[in-house]
DNA sequence: GGTATTCTAGACTATATAGTACATAATTCC
DNA sequence: GGAATTATGTACTATATAGTCTAGAATACC
């Protein structure tokens, strides 16, 4: 996954995944099938790790804009200062799958689907709660936020720069004031 | 230009490139150089074509809510209507080459600032005509848009759903209400 | 019109790559 | 402990690819 993740699957070699893995071909041929089932298992490997670190962010006591102000930070410091300029895998998977690969885009389809159902339930409860404006359109807001998150790891794996990055979050940030 | 935005820099062959120019082997190396060099010059074609078209976008007489309001409109027509799932150019290349390519890198944050430049331009004549909150913070915004068409760009080009888009599009509207 | 220069097509080279075959090593199971 | 099964290392195949070279066509120049 971290190999995927960090090279694109056209520029990531068998030999690559042999090396991260400590596999010999065959066991992961074995193990995997061929390099693009590989590939799918990875990005199903990391939508649950980033789909869980969302819900995860946002299901503490504190007020939704707290948690996604919270969170935000927390993925800029990751931007920022994490193994620079990986982005995030799914969306490096949108952006790469020009190549038309129909299992991978159905199956980016799925991960922001997930992700966007973590903003939305979240998003619901805290409108319940009185945290957000009663006229407030939860879906679209959650939509926004999966969107957000893409642009701000794109432009940040080209320029990881936390004032460019901490006033993108601001902005985000006041569509859920009261 | 349109090869290496349909399939990115990887999955584009020399061959791709002598078909979609008609030009040989010989005439391509002689004209462009190498592959990478066609690559960056086509990224600087993109850009220039892409600043452009937000200018022109800006330039009206229109308040500026409306002109950003129009051309997220036709933004999310090429994304759902136009000749699908390419992303932007700028955007697949940061996806795609920010990991090793200086050279590229380096372009994707031109390209960037560019386009953030255009919408920070516009945002600053709109305050001065009180179009804006006179605490507006004019670079945030740009940024946040700039960013933002990224976000649109990339999920779009995995799940082009023109309600999905319009959501995501109509909540960062709200950002430039007086 | 003929020579010099530039341009172009296609063969060629060297290398990298995905996937397979097969022999050997490890492990299981009785 | 030994046979049967599974896992693994490595050589191999077929193919694709970036970039070069050369012979010949087109063009420019006088």
């Amino acid at each position: 996954m971290q190999t995927f993740w960090s090279k694109g699957y056209e520029a990531t070699s068998v030999d690559d995944l042999c090396e991260s893995t400590g596999l010999g071909r065959s066991s992961l041929y074995a193990a995997f099938g061929d390099k693009q089932a590989l590939y799918l298992q990875a990005l199903d490997r990391y939508e649950r790790d980033a789909s869980a670190r969302v819900s995860a962010a946002l299901a503490g006591p504190l007020p939704i804009r707290e948690s996604i102000a919270a969170f935000l930070s927390r993925l800029i410091d990751d931007i920022t200062a994490g193994p620079g300029r990986r982005g995030c895998f799914i969306g490096n998977c949108s952006a790469e799958l020009a190549r038309g690969d129909r299992d991978a885009a159905k199956q980016v389809r799925r991960s922001l689907a997930r992700v966007e159902k973590v903003f939305r339930e979240a998003l619901t409860q805290a409108k319940a709660r009185g945290e957000l404006d009663a006229a407030s359109n939860v879906v679209a807001l959650a939509r926004f936020l999966t969107s957000g998150i893409q642009g701000l790891r794109l432009v940040g794996k080209a320029n990881p720069d936390r004032q460019m990055l901490d006033d993108i979050a601001k902005v985000m940030l006041r569509s859920f004031t009261l």
